[in-house]
DNA sequence: GTCTATACACCGATAGAC
DNA sequence: GTCTATCGGTGTATAGAC
């Protein structure tokens, strides 16, 4: 192998071991494996990294990062705030159509760090994440259409992330894709409620 | 160890097998830990199952099967479906944290499922079994309370189950309660618009 | 920095005595 | 049926030559 910085060393073994997580889930991405996939040697996982753990700490936060970039960026802004909203949700249930394992592998990196001593804290790391970008998401499908929210972003930010794993986690588990769909209904209907018109700027 | 018949030591086993996993996860129920929490050697982890993976098909339809039991044991009517479907939700809730890790270990195993060959078609039944719990609660409750549901009971029993999920999943990572209970008043607005008082019945 | 070779723990599974 | 002992394989991590 020729001669790489130690940086460049860790980026390529972390993506490698991006692709063998969203191939073969998260038990599957060994040391060995992952080198593997990488065309590097054993000894150069620990010449970069201290512990697989290390590299799985690092792993989680850019791949939390990438999943968020993900998704924002296959959003559109639509007439109306339920129409952006029903538009959003299908954009994002065809991230995880096009890639279930990898939609899958973020679950178990969730509960990895969730059972590693240590890691623990990464677990909420990844959700505040989320919830961060579900505030975004709402914040721009209000302004884009001159509304306001009548609840706190917070809230709805969490509401929808809730609602989001939830059509995950079932459709991952059954693939329904039209039942998914009957579910999406109901989740615009409900978050859409809380869309109104924005005042208008008074002058002072 | 005292001679024991092969059903016997078969449950035994997967009870052991399902304290390993609430305790520590999937991952850290070996064959080894296994029998070591049952009292038993490793021999007779094989003598009892052909292999570990045997073993984790019947676990997971037991557990299955106990987790519905759990759930569906929690529940009271109350006075509106309103209220019956919030101190559902916090029945549920209280089950969650009561044992955060029996919980995560619910969803471990249906990943696990889903990763072995062989066990795919466990993670469908794993979700057919929630359903029907939930199709089960939805008419028990409209039931009590002399309502009817405007909906098809599969469509509702999805979106139970789809916030159900994600009530889990987000709390587990950050295990706030608050913000978990906001979502569960939007989830009973939700569910509760689609039933309406029973019509009289009428003679023919 | 990169490699081969290896240490050492633990995995699932089995052989064979009792 | 139950046990101890062990096999072959794989895991993380390291030693030491280049």
């Amino acid at each position: 192998m020729t001669r790489v910085s130690a940086e460049d060393r860790r980026d390529a073994l972390i993506e490698a071991a991006i692709r063998v997580i969203a191939a073969k889930g998260v038990t599957a991405a060994t040391t060995r494996a992952i080198v593997a996939e990488a065309g590097a040697s054993l000894a150069s996982f620990h010449y970069a990294f201290r512990s697989r753990d290390e590299m799985m700490a690092e792993l989680i936060t850019v791949v939390t990062t990438q999943e968020a970039e993900s998704v924002v960026h296959a959003l559109v802004p639509a007439e109306t705030i339920e129409k952006t909203l029903e538009a959003g949700f299908h954009a994002y249930m065809n991230v995880v159509r096009s890639d279930p394992s990898r939609e899958q592998a973020m679950f178990e990196l969730n509960q990895y760090a969730m059972r590693t001593p240590g890691l623990e804290h990464l677990a909420r790391e990844q959700y505040r994440t989320y919830f961060a970008v579900a505030e975004q998401i709402l914040a721009a499908g209000a302004e884009s259409g001159g509304l306001v929210w009548t609840r706190p972003l917070p809230e709805l930010a969490r509401l929808l992330i809730t609602i989001t794993d939830g059509l995950t986690t079932t459709w991952l588990a059954d693939r329904d894709d039209a039942a998914t769909d009957a579910v999406i209904r109901d989740a615009v209907d409900l978050i859409a409620r809380y869309a109104v018109a924005s005042p208008q700027k008074e002058n002072r």
